[in-house]
DNA sequence: GGCTCTAAAAGTGTCGACACTTAAGCCTAT
DNA sequence: ATAGGCTTAAGTGTCGACACTTTTAGAGCC
């Protein structure tokens, strides 16, 4: 239920600061009220469903400032993943990435991109082999996430996604990777994200 | 319920890996099942607690492996939020930490160190001015002081806490920080931390 | 028309109940 | 004594109910 919920929000199926009232979610579902008020506990601590004072729960709104946090946030639990994954950093690994990034290179949609994007974080997120940070970081993902399909909904061109210097980002990262330098990987992959929020807003 | 549950695990009123049974803590609280079992599951994402596949409850323990972890995701998060918190340092906060240090100086036991030094890593982290990064922390904040209050609890002496370099090392940021220079106050945390890792295990 | 007050609808927080699952205790047979 | 199996106790997941609170909708008034 957990996860059938956040799928649905983060999918837009519920847009931002919609109520999300626990007997309309009941009917929904076909179930009753206590999963679904499970469901929304554990979004809410996951940062993408906020309760009011008065009790009422909303999808969380994610505004220019929210957006920074995500990202400075991502920053540095993703830079020092990085750094992480190279501790056990194999051929392999280096073949997954290479095979995404070219796969960016011929992706046919903005939508493709980003998911290709997101999948390649995913993945070095999974080598640093610290789980602690996987579960800290996941709900960034999904904040992250339906942040991008907001953007698709309402197709403002003023959230202008710079193609270019990110997967040219990614090349540097996986050189670094490849290399084996744990503390270029962990650079790249800061400068990576913060030089997006010059476009955030 | 969720806070005074969360203090009793962390105060070690339930030893680690006991078992957290839903009925019990209902007569125990003087309440119903619901409410507990909210409690239970926000802990859960906490990383307080954790769910077996059997459905039962228990108080999570933290192992060698789950401290490295812990370090890591806290120098992460705490090296970017010492850099953040230099945006806007005021003359007040160079005040507030100079005078936690100075009672660290005179602390007279290693509970009393402990609790001023999670008291300055909070205030760096509250001074980032991101949400976010606090939010992810906290979590992190309350594992790192039940492993703590364990170690107190089972006096072993290969638990070495290294007071000198800790005072040594706040001193180092908080001239960092005082100076203005984000990357040096950002390495200064992250040097801090990982440091701690040499004495854990 | 717009405003205010009021009544009804909708929502939350908490509770006890029930079926089903898992763990514990016990008893027997070897 | 102990290992295996059976009975009983304990625990979880889900449900509907009820009191209380907040929101909504409408009637009446200016």
């Amino acid at each position: 239920m957990h996860l059938r919920l956040r799928k649905e929000i983060v999918c837009g199926r519920f847009p931002q600061g919609s109520a999300l009232a626990e007997p309309v979610l009941a009917e929904h579902y076909q179930t009753s009220r206590a999963p679904i008020r499970e469901a929304l506990i554990a979004l809410e601590r996951e940062g993408l469903v906020t309760f009011e004072k008065t009790g009422r729960t909303r999808v969380r709104t994610i505004a220019a400032k929210d957006l920074r946090e995500i990202m400075e946030a991502r920053a540095a639990l993703e830079s020092m993943a990085a750094g992480l994954a190279n501790r056990n950093w194999k051929d392999a690994d280096t073949e997954f990435v290479t095979r995404n990034i070219e796969k960016q290179t011929n992706a046919g949609s903005l939508a493709e991109l980003s998911r290709l994007d997101i999948d390649l974080h995913q993945y070095v997120v999974a080598r640093s082999g610290n789980d602690r940070l996987r579960q800290l970081w996941e709900p960034l993902r999904w904040q992250w996430e339906a942040h991008l399909v907001e953007i698709y909904r309402r197709q403002k061109d003023d959230d202008f996604i710079p193609e270019q210097e990110t997967i040219t980002a990614h090349r540097h990262l996986l050189r670094a990777l490849a290399k084996g330098t744990p503390s270029e990987a962990s650079q790249s992959m800061m400068n990576h994200i913060l030089f997006n929020l010059r476009w955030a807003k």
